[in-house]
DNA sequence: AAGGCGCACAACCGCGATCCC
DNA sequence: GGGGATCGCGGTTGTGCGCCT
């Protein structure tokens, strides 16, 4: 657009004559701008960074308060619930980070986005098929996001050891636990997800709320192998014998009915078990996870292992691995 | 110890949409 | 209604840091 590009060059002009400043906030700019938008508001972003002394465009004001400086951000790694969310809207809605971000509190598009491009991008170059292809949506769908719930329910059961345990029970909790069958669901919105997205898992007649982040682990791409595995939360070994996660991936009937207003149809996943399949039976080759059960995936000698599971599950994954398999 | 490399995230850029005078 | 100003979004680039060799 010519005047986007004239104001371009103005600013560039404006950079070259030093009256801009561009790259990393200082200390000084930050609490100018904070101080600023307290007692000013936000909005007006280019008179805002001129009133406020800032020699930066209001595009880089608004960009800095929206991303890093605002008080409601969330910060830290994102939770599995929200990786799970965000696996799930961006099927849907695919790079609509502004709206993906909407779903998810306290997060930034821009957090989001790069989430997507350093993590789920990243296995999708490994496993060498486009980001958008069927095949990789099929991944997602079929194994990532039934793991996730599992994992979050892990986390949600040893938490509920964890508690259990403080009334005197020891490690008797998940005796109780009913069955997995784990299924998510989302709440419907005008865009057909709750704007504060609800989890359930649904254990028999049981429903529980997933959404208590303080509840589950965040994930770290970079956490240490079990620094943040349901066991290793739960400290006193109370899952030492009852692990809720070693369900076999295929036990876990999920799906989510998080309804489409548009089309009125709910998007079900209640299908994620393929027809015929009795869900991944993969075997383990040395650390690399070898399945021939995703035929219609059309990922033949899916590797999960040779990639970085751990940034998408966080989970220890020799444990996990060798629970699966029933070691 | 140091240089290379990759990753994660902050920041910037281009441009269409919307607002407002 | 027209045009400038501003907002907001998605894509891209820059940079700091940790890990590896």
């Amino acid at each position: 657009m010519d005047m986007a590009h004239e104001r371009d060059a103005s600013s560039e002009e404006e950079v070259m004559a030093g009256e801009l400043r561009r790259g990393p906030w200082t200390v000084e700019e930050d609490i100018l701008l904070m101080n600023y938008v307290a007692s000013h508001g936000e909005g007006r972003w280019n008179s805002l960074a001129r009133s406020a002394g800032l020699k930066r465009t209001g595009k880089s004001c608004r960009l800095r308060w929206l991303n890093y400086l605002r008080p409601d951000l969330r910060r830290g790694n994102i939770t599995p619930q929200e990786q799970l969310l965000i696996l799930e809207l961006h099927s849907r809605w695919g790079n609509r980070w502004s709206k993906i971000a909407q779903h998810l509190p306290g997060r930034t598009d821009n957090e989001i986005k790069n989430y997507w491009r350093t993590r789920v991008q990243k296995h999708a170059k490994q496993l060498k098929c486009d980001v958008n292809s069927q095949q990789f949506k099929d991944v997602m769908r079929y194994l990532w996001m039934p793991r996730l719930v599992e994992r979050i329910q892990a986390a949600s059961n040893a938490n509920a050891n964890a508690v259990a345990g403080d009334d005197g029970g020891h490690g008797g909790a998940a005796a109780d636990t009913p069955p997995l069958s784990s299924s998510w669901q989302l709440g419907a919105d005008d865009d057909g997800i709750c704007a504060s997205p609800e989890y359930y898992l649904t254990a028999g007649d049981h429903h529980q709320l997933l959404n208590n982040h303080a509840a589950v682990p965040e994930v770290s791409s970079t956490a240490t192998a079990g620094s943040s595995s349901p066991s290793s939360d739960s400290g006193t070994g109370t899952t030492a014998t009852t692990q809720p996660w070693l369900a076999p991936v295929g036990g876990a009937e999920w799906f989510t009915t998080a309804c489409d207003a548009s089309s009125s149809a709910a998007v079900s996943m209640h299908d994620a078990v393929l027809p015929g399949q009795q869900q991944q039976q993969g075997c383990l080759i040395g650390d690399t996870w070898v399945s021939s059960e995703l035929p219609e995936l059309g990922v033949g000698d899916f590797e999960i292992g040779s990639f970085d599971v751990e940034s998408i599950w966080s989970m220890d994954d020799s444990l996990w691995y060798t629970q699966t398999q029933g070691v």
